[in-house]
RNA sequence: GCAAGGGUGGUCGAGUGGUUAAUGGCACCGGGCUGUAAACCCGGCAGACGGAAGUCUUACAUAGGUUCAAAUCCUAUCCCUUGCA
């Protein structure tokens, strides 16, 4: 029995949907995940994520975790699914990003990195069995393979260097994942229907923008073996077109029967792009971050609640939107609540930028099942670039 | 009325003869944010011209003055604060 489960349900060229089911949750794809790195969706409730946003799963964090409120304590707790009350599917990150983002704080070798923390300075050591140790604690339903994420622009030598190191860490990632799984580490264990009911370990591509590398990865990764596959690596710094090359490239080349997860990205318009070279699987902040700093998504392109043009504004941030704060607030009270510093600004628009995100996946969805998806692709790019 | 201390750019507040179109903070304006070291970061903020380096004009209560040079020194006026009557 596999702990996942995951069908194609339609085709549209190369984009297509599915189900995929795990021992929480049944998680239609495309989809977009929200990142809860600290076990929350920053300034947005577990209600709203489950009933307005009908979120299936989100993200969370094994660095982040780790250090704050520590293993011992989630796993006493039960783990984080009791820890926070997230009921339905969550994917870990392994830290593997960490290994990016905190560069100054870090020494990396063969064995794994040692990071001082960046909340108080503590050196930690995380390696690919320490990710999976807390990534078991946590008990998420999908785990990450440990990795390397390069910055964007680096060059050939280097980046299989790295690619080779992670494809090693992916080994050992998975190799003790398994020995945690026979010793039933997994705090989120729960057998349903005809599911394992342990976690699932997905693995992933590295290669920065080098397609020959990109294969490379590709080919060691799939080899190893695991329930999905992601690529790491994008929208790290390189050049947009870089990115696309690299999903037009690797997207459909990636094993058709397991879901496709695009890590880290994106934007709207990426997200439809990826889905159009085969994606199933998001996963971005820019929601939460960008509705925390004053930046909405809309469809008709990005705006900053900030500029002073909104002062006014009855309308609301997207009159084509159906969410909560879009049937109440207008542009002008949102300003003025960014604007007064009031927390209630961030909140209501990340909240209208994961409805934005998550109703633009299910569009795609609908538009894949009815064989439309080229015509939705070309009719929503035009809309969101048109803004001003 | 007398005495003391003050009046600086939207605001608070540095500066007390030249490197000062004037430090900072805030406000304001704009930009950025892609597996979250992010309720954050960056830039602009007298006016005009310029792509820019830059050039010019007007500025530190008001009006005069001293000086090669003044927000800074002097004089007068106006206003504010505090103390004493």
């Amino acid at each position: 029995m596999k702990p996942i489960d995951w069908q194609v349900t339609a085709q549209n060229g190369k984009a297509r949907t599915g189900i995929l089911r795990t021992r929480r949750s049944e998680i239609e794809t495309p989809v977009f995940m929200p990142v809860g790195t600290q076990g929350t969706v920053k300034g947005i409730r577990y209600e709203w994520l489950e009933d307005e946003l009908d979120a299936r799963i989100i993200l969370g964090n094994t660095y982040h975790l780790w250090l704050r409120p520590g293993i011992e304590i989630i796993r006493n707790l039960g783990g984080l699914h009791k820890f926070s009350t997230w009921n339905r599917s969550l994917l870990t990150d392994s830290g593997g990003f960490q290994v990016f983002s905190l560069t100054d704080l870090r020494k990396l070798n063969e064995e794994g990195v040692e990071f001082r923390s960046h909340v108080d300075g503590t050196k930690m050591f995380l390696s690919p069995e320490v990710s999976m140790e807390i990534q078991a604690a946590l008990g998420s339903e999908i785990v990450m393979v440990f990795d390397e994420c390069l910055p964007g622009n680096v060059g050939v030598e280097e980046t299989r260097k790295s690619l080779e190191m992670t494809a090693r860490w992916a080994k050992r990632s998975k190799h003790r994942f398994e020995e945690l799984q026979n010793e039933k580490a997994d705090t989120g264990f729960l057998v349903k229907e005809n599911l394992s009911g342990r976690q699932a370990l997905f693995g992933i591509i590295q290669g920065a923008g080098h397609l020959n590398l990109r294969n490379e990865s590709l080919e060691k990764t799939v080899e190893i073996a695991f329930d999905g596959y992601a690529i790491g690596g994008l929208s790290v710094g390189e050049e947009k077109s870089i990115m696309y090359e690299v999903l037009e490239f690797i997207g459909s080349k990636m094993p058709e029967n397991s879901p496709r997860y695009l890590m880290g990205v994106g934007t709207p318009e990426d997200l439809v792009e990826a889905v159009y070279h085969g994606i199933d699987m998001f996963d971005c902040v820019m929601p939460t971050r960008n509705g925390r700093t004053g930046g909405a998504f809309t469809s008709q392109g990005k705006i900053n609640i900030r500029n002073a043009k909104f002062a006014q504004d009855k309308e609301p941030l997207d009159k084509n939107c159906q969410c909560s704060v879009c049937q109440r607030y207008s542009r002008a009270y949102l300003r003025h609540l960014y604007q007064t510093g009031e927390m209630l600004a961030s909140i209501l628009i990340s909240h209208h930028n994961l409805t934005f995100f998550l109703e633009t996946m299910r569009k795609v969805r609908e538009a894949i099942k009815f064989g439309e998806f080229s015509k939705f692709r070309r009719d929503f790019l035009d809309q969101i670039s048109n803004n001003d």
